[in-house]
DNA sequence: AGTGCGGCCTGTCCGC
DNA sequence: TGCGGACAGGCCGCAC
């Protein structure tokens, strides 16, 4: 499901109703329904948490960070994991914390795509080390740092943005909405890109991700937030989606096509 | 090293 | 109504 404006979205809930200054949860033991994600929900190191509080709930790309005094319990959401709080597990639970104030939080997940893992350091672990810049974060991410990663990369530029080793956090909705509003066909290269474009794609990302930030994010089928609500970015969608639909701006069918394996929507007369 | 493809899972929708 | 196939928001590992 979730791509960054979705995890962001996750992680404010989430980190209100843990570790917010009214509401401090402690773990007193958890449940596993199905051991068998993505990779192996870690057991004993979970056990080794038990009578720990939760003292933060952090994001780093589409990554949550559950901070404990030990370490970090990380949750990757694949494309159909949710956190809700239950009284009762319910269909596709997986894991669920019995937390100090008497509430319990399951992890979910259709497709069991996401993984939990803990991690005493893991900035110092594989996956974090090959993760690109915050799209939010203009320091690192701009027209400059893109341009330059560009160069002599012959993939399309909907898959070049894509690429988490670039650019954190942009899925397959977002490519395609980022393009349309920079403009910039999701066919060509990502080395044949100019400076200018660069500079339009780096906006774009940076206007999607805070604007559906901003209204919780993009529910196209299964996506909820842990307290259960729909994101509303859909109704902002200029093109995923909308394959033979009249373009927003220009009214001329919007295009469908496959790449790297993906379903990527544009507009043939409005991206150049 | 960079690129493309298949695989992991379950659910839903479409056409026959 | 039932069935097969395609497709779904992510990522990894493998072969070239």
């Amino acid at each position: 499901m979730p791509e960054l404006p979705e995890v962001e979205t996750v992680r404010r809930e989430l980190s209100e109703e843990l570790s917010s200054k009214n509401r401090q949860s402690t773990l007193l033991g958890f449940t596993i329904y199905q051991k068998q994600l993505r990779v192996k929900v870690p057991e004993k190191k979970l056990r080794a948490l038990i009578g720990l509080k939760i003292l933060s709930v952090c994001r780093r790309a589409k990554y949550l960070l559950f901070e404990t005094e030990k370490g970090h319990i990380i949750s990757h959401l694949g494309m159909t994991g949710r956190w809700h709080f239950s009284k009762e597990k319910t269909k596709h639970d997986h894991l669920s914390f019995d937390l100090s104030d008497g509430r319990r939080l399951f992890y979910q997940d259709i497709r069991r795509f996401g993984w939990i893992e803990f991690s005493e350091d893991y900035k110092q672990s594989k996956w974090y080390k090959k993760l690109g810049p915050e799209p939010l974060e203009a320091e690192s991410f701009n027209a400059e740092y893109l341009f330059k990663k560009s160069r002599k990369r012959k993939v399309p530029i909907k898959a070049f943005i894509m690429n988490q080793e670039i650019v954190v956090g942009v899925g397959n909705i977002y490519a395609s909405e980022a393009l349309f509003r920079a403009g910039v066909s999701p066919k060509i290269f990502a080395s044949k890109i100019t400076r200018e474009q660069a500079n339009k794609i780096v906006e774009a990302i940076e206007f999607v991700l805070q604007s559906s930030i901003e209204i919780g994010g993009t529910t196209i089928r299964n996506y909820a937030s842990t307290r259960g609500n729909k994101g509303s970015f859909v109704d902002m969608l200029m093109v995923y989606g909308r394959a033979g639909q009249k373009c927003k701006k220009c009214e001329t069918p919007i295009r469908q096509i496959q790449q790297v394996g993906r379903s990527t929507f544009w507009c043939l007369s409005c991206q150049k």
